[in-house]
DNA sequence: GTGGTCTAGACCACC
DNA sequence: GTGGTCTAGACCACA
């Protein structure tokens, strides 16, 4: 996995779960890959997977069984979904919106952007 | 002025200048705050105003008259909108329409926000 | 059964069964139930419970009759009753006193709760 | 200073440093050690300490200003002293009242160890 | 100077 | 096998 310079790994890490969990890859209650082996096939440090499972825990996104290893949460998918929409309409599009007027551009621009995708 | 804590400060401070001259609040060849004068009104420490217009004078959005402070560059405004018009479409919305389809927004979903925004 | 996070898990079963013979539930030279059963009761890895086990045997408060079980140990009430009042009086009083002192509780506060429990 | 081995240090400096706080020692708004001199004045490595500024930071009890250090968050001194109030009240006495009558102490003993003390 | 992150490697308790 | 913690040391961005 290449990671951007511009986040911290350890954070890239999660959001790349938390699209494994929204896509339905990782349905709840299931294990996710040891903590050694996440790291051994991202190529990082075993402490940096560390952070991110302590982070995506602290999150009630995933969970600890001790002894066994980490698990998707429950309501996982939907809590991620939710934030995350939450976060799009109220963050994400307003500053696309803000963005737009003072580039010019237009709802049609968009539109004709995403036929073209 | 408030800034978020997932990016520096000085960069955001750019993103703020930048906005100015883009909305045409601050026109070509117009001297802009003294760092000092910045640094007090927006609250944050004088290395930092010095480090953004160190940053935004490489970048030939605002240049130094000896002695006398920073001024607007005077193809400025054009050069920031064609600069961020290109991340807008080639990185910005390629990442939109991506979260869209991992969130379940559809292209009428983003219409209805704009209007009622 | 619910287990704390904060203490390893055979150690709270330990608790739970020295609890068990110092209220007398479980009389001297009597059976306890087997690895298997207690384990599969407490919902626990058979593992853990072998561990309890032989941490109690270890501190004779149970022994091992060969293929026959586990069972209570002849002086296991008292034994497990003066380690407990030692380590009440010398090391849960002293520490406390020294929160009751923090957090602003006097002997009466303390006095009020114990007959309102 | 010196570690209890049951507990994880990074936690037990927490604890040192809520009772700093709760003691008035450390008032609101006030720089704490950076992490490096506590580090060195604790004799532990760098990380544990960045690892108790952390968990304290995320308790809402220290915050952070950029470049310049960790700080006393501002209501810390209550919100420490009504979480450990709570959890004295609704955890630590309910327990003691149990391990008091399961070893037959009565309140007369317990007030009598208060005197002596 | 400050904190933030990452690597490398170790030891431990636990299941 | 699993995660939890700690040390040592490095580099970086930031104020």
């Amino acid at each position: 996995m290449e990671f951007a310079e511009s986040k911290a790994i350890y954070l890239q890490i999660a959001e790349f779960i938390e699209e494994k969990i929204l896509a339905g890859d990782w349905p709840a209650d299931e294990r996710i890959p040891s903590v050694r082996d996440l790291a051994a096939s991202l190529g990082v440090n075993y402490n940096t997977v560390v952070r991110t499972y302590e982070f995506l825990q602290q999150q009630e996104v995933i969970f600890n069984r001790r002894g066994l290893g980490y698990f998707v949460g429950l309501e996982a998918q939907e809590r991620v979904r939710q934030r995350q929409r939450e976060e799009f309409t109220h963050k994400i599009i307003p500053e696309l919106f803000r963005k737009m007027e003072l580039l010019s551009f237009s709802l049609e621009d968009i539109s004709a952007l995403y036929k073209n995708k």
